[in-house]
DNA sequence: TTGTACGCGTTATCAT
DNA sequence: ATGATAACGCGTACAA
């Protein structure tokens, strides 16, 4: 393949000289760019990002490594990420682990080999030292999502505890009291705040916290499922749920309907996250939304910041808030007769 | 950042046996290999893909290109690449076009400056000319989705016509005869085969063809909404609206609704992909469903597949059946009174 | 304004 | 089984 050299000669100059023109670097007579570019143009040179890279130590590559691209949640953040960089010329390779912890940890280390420029994660294990090799070498990466315990990292998250506080709240103004919540695995940290939101809610509003109505299992849809049908076959059986996230909610909707339960008035839905075309779907989820694009751009930005040097200060963490979108799956409790 | 040499100097041997222990090529006495590998560890080395790839001309990289990630058809897709990328080394980096030719065309020339080994592109204009410097350069290349005239290139597909054909043949014997379709854009082959198997089952079945029934415009939702608004203003009024993608699916889905008509009593509605939990939205469309994950695991394999040499012959093209999913928002014509 | 010399980390080739 | 040398394509430091 035609290299920057076989360019210089055809044009009769040295290679820097290409270089310059290439780069807008360096001061180049215009008739001599003239005859580089003519001579860039017949051989069809294109320059070599890889050699670029490896004499730099800069790839312009940011990995994004999550659970599941295939969760609008994920998704939404995906594309603020690749926006933000795309907008920087950067470029982002896509990482799926399945929340499995060997799987994310052989992608972090081939990522280490190729020398992304950074990172961004949403660990699917609330362990520090999995990131070890990354702060050994100084590897730039910002925590999305979900927090690490005493991994010192920018961070960008949602609100999480108060949006359940404010769902909770709502839930228990609308007359609910025996509210389950159905949340994710106790190792990462939303599913962690969401509780503590859920809790800190009843207990300001005096309403007794039982254990009994607080489910904890994985984010997929069929532990919403099986969690939900445990669930509505106690009694008494709640009154409303609150369902963990996106697929966790579905998984109940399916299980509430096989129940022959009808949404809300044998029982109230209440989600976190939302779902694209929310209000098509019957009924429409009452859910805690969070504001995913902004999330994926402030991670990049965050990141790309760094790269750039220009914030060099200590780890930064950025909350986004939530927001409560009040749909027909919830209720009013009608007094009782 | 510590490399092959300083692990060969600890180890007490050269830097072509770290890398012959690294890369489990050619024999390595195990006391040596004990030794690289201890030195290795202490170090804290990590091998420089960057410099491996600029070496041997192999990136591992392969690009995927497509117009929003956003959307469950893409996204349905990414999983599939990344899956099958993921299984066989490479890694992928994503590409959002947002059906602009010139992001599209940025794309492409940077990806080829970054030497990925390959791209998966489902591109968004129909030129053979786009393709030109990675004809000249021999990248690898699939199509994915859509074909481009003229460019002879791995291609995988679905069978759109067919999908349409036998959509449009379901509502013609459900009854309804006035059946408009909202195609894609005009230069899109997917769209111009879902408009060719719509005509070809109204000719097979004696329903003449009215062109004011056949609406061309974008992918996006409100071409879907804008497009509906105006067909449903015309007296006599389609029967069914066929949606030529999951957008302009919602898009009428909530022109209908505004314009206060019922679905299917008052307009049937059938569409183009299917939506993720689908039957849960109201009410539950009937829908062409392709096979995506199916189209992103058989795009990257035949890639991957071409990348490893094992296959040199001419393109080849995969289409993939499509498959007829009958929910609520079809219905059946009454007979007249 | 333009050029020379060198080094980045790895591996292929050839040699021992 | 192990090593010496060169080469990949580019950009930086320095020189002219």
């Amino acid at each position: 393949m035609v290299n920057i050299r076989d360019v210089a000669k055809r044009a009769g100059v040295s290679a820097i000289t290409v270089s310059r023109v290439i780069n807008n670097s360096g001061a180049v007579n215009s008739a001599t760019r003239e005859r580089v570019n003519q001579a860039i143009e017949e051989l069809g040179y294109v320059p070599n990002t890889l050699a670029k890279s490896f004499r730099s130590k800069q790839t312009s590559l940011i990995a994004l490594v999550l659970s599941d691209i295939t969760n609008p949640f994920w998704t939404t953040i995906a594309r603020g990420v690749e926006d933000t960089a795309e907008k920087n010329g950067f470029h982002v390779i896509l990482c799926n682990t399945d929340e499995n912890p060997e799987k994310e940890a052989n992608y972090i280390n081939v990522l280490l080999q190729r020398r992304v420029d950074g990172i961004i994660i949403a660990s699917t294990i609330n362990d520090k030292n999995r990131f070890l090799m990354l702060k050994r070498h100084a590897l730039p990466c910002v925590l999305l999502d979900r927090r690490v315990d005493g991994f010192k990292c920018d961070t960008v998250v949602s609100d999480g505890r108060e949006g359940a506080r404010k769902m909770t709240e709502h839930l228990i103004r609308r007359g609910y009291h025996r509210i389950a919540i159905v949340a994710g695995p106790p190792t990462i940290s939303t599913a962690q705040e969401r509780v503590e939101g859920y809790c800190q809610a009843l207990r300001e509003n005096q309403v007794p916290i039982d254990e009994g109505l607080i489910v904890r299992g994985s984010y997929r849809q069929d532990n919403g499922y099986e969690s939900v049908k445990q669930l509505l076959k106690s009694d008494p059986r709640p009154q409303a749920i609150f369902a963990g996230n996106n697929f966790i909610a579905v998984g109940a909707l399916h299980a509430i309907r096989e129940l022959g339960l009808r949404i809300p008035e044998d029982v109230a839905l209440a989600g976190f996250d939302d779902i694209p075309q929310g209000t098509l779907i019957s009924p429409a989820l009452t859910v805690v939304s969070q504001r995913a694009y902004e999330m994926g751009v402030a991670a990049a930005q965050s990141l790309i910041t760094r790269l750039s040097g220009k914030y060099r200060g200590k780890a930064r963490e950025i909350v986004l808030a939530t927001d409560i979108i009040i749909r027909e799956s919830c209720g009013q409790v009608r007094e009782r007769p």
